[in-house]
DNA sequence: GGACTAAAGTAGACGACGTCAACATTGCTC
DNA sequence: GAGCAATGTTGACGTCGTCTACTTTAGTCC
């Protein structure tokens, strides 16, 4: 009986889904502060709850930034999903989406760095799950645009072309991933005109790709990395 | 008289270039690490040093992360014109340009992310002159290669060919840039690929390049933010 | 319906960190 | 050779991530 449990206590010592809270302060600070250092301590404070409450939910700081991005990617994919819907054309479908991409990124520059910046994917054990899969479904939606003809032509989903829509994804990802970062950080802007830079670098891409797609050599991976060559690193102890 | 100044006494009061000891320091925990967040103390501990004595040369950790990224920046500019000098045709410089850039990057994520990863470049006031001027340099070896016809013919250096240089040096960049970071966070690999998957990410670029330019929108900037958009954020309080 | 247990939250401690202020030592200048 | 500015040291403060031990609550089983 140590606060009184009057009818109207506000706060309840459980707090019911203080998971959900605490990603979503983390989501207000990074949008407000702009700034990927912020404390757990604060979260808790923002979520009303002690400092070391968290810590029955996340094993660790570095566990919570993965959730928080986790969210980030599922966030732009939708972004990026919603944008196409308007679109019939796949060469638009693909602009709406470069668009998207971009934006995103430019919007919240902060979520978009720790999506991307590696606090995760540290050598010693590589990208939370969470994370990965939610890479992956991004990472599906390009692959969906550019077999419908981006390019200019249809891309049959076949063995062979796998290399071929590997090839155009990995130069449309890093052209616009490299955009994106340069306008996070300064080095190209304004960012009010990030819409016509996006446009006119898929512009000169797209008529790069159009004329050849440049084959990928053998054993390139795109996205995340396969589980196979992760092996070495994982915990053989469970022998 | 604290300590005794004997005649072989290793380690003087002043250290001399601490300085120079403490950037050194950081590169080195960084190419150790591999991780961006180090401790200032740590560093002053390998100089052999308090850890107070630091902020006798850097107005606080912000300002010594910003030296360690200029060097950063004047390394990677020095590789990639040693890279270039071995060659004679404009397309083998900036391929060459391509490689070393992207190796750079990948030889050294976290000083690559401290670099461009933004604890700089924070808006409350803009990136640290020394890191700016830096990344200039840079940005004029780019110019250079693409001037000299890399694209498949050559742009006099005329007012209207400006456009179109930063044009090519913003899809170059920003392409480059993009793949070095997928590559350093392992959304891309495997790393051993490096300099193939540079070269033909490269390829696919410059053919849509050689066709068409595309033209950037009126306003953009390539490279650090010209002074006068920063006027809003600068100190005005010195009235 | 009441005891038991596991989940969820709290309290307090520890060492490390960035930074500040006060003090000590040294090298340079007139 | 005195004085001063530059450079280094010591100790302190508040904050942080994380650990351990304790308390409160919700659900389950007889």
């Amino acid at each position: 009986m140590t606060k009184a449990t009057t009818s109207a206590d506000p706060r309840p010592y459980h707090h019911g889904d203080l998971h959900r809270a605490i990603v979503g302060a983390a989501l207000d600070v990074l949008s407000e502060s702009q700034s990927t250092e912020f404390s757990l301590r604060e979260l808790a404070r923002r979520a009303g709850v002690s400092h070391n409450a968290p810590y029955k939910h996340f094993a660790d700081k570095r566990d919570l930034l993965a959730a928080v991005s986790a969210v980030g990617f599922e966030l732009l994919a939708r972004q990026m999903a919603d944008a196409t819907k308007e679109h019939d054309s796949p060469r638009e479908r693909l602009a709406a989406m470069a668009r998207a991409y971009v934006r995103g990124g430019v919007n919240n520059p902060a979520l978009y760095r720790l999506m991307f910046g590696g606090y995760l994917s540290g050598q010693d054990n590589g990208r939370p799950t969470i994370e990965r899969t939610a890479a992956e479904n991004m990472k599906a939606l390009l692959v969906g645009a550019i077999r419908d003809g981006a390019l200019g032509r249809l891309i049959p989903n076949s063995a062979a072309n796998t290399h071929q829509i590997d090839g155009a994804i990995l130069i449309f990802w890093s052209q616009m991933h490299g955009l994106t970062l340069l306008l996070v950080d300064r080095l190209v802007g304004p960012s009010e005109k990030t819409d016509d830079l996006s446009e006119s670098v898929l512009q000169g891409m797209l008529d790069g790709l159009a004329n050849s797609i440049p084959s990928l050599p053998p054993g390139v991976w795109i996205g995340p990395p396969p589980a196979d060559s992760m092996v070495e690193t994982v915990n053989l102890r469970t022998s």
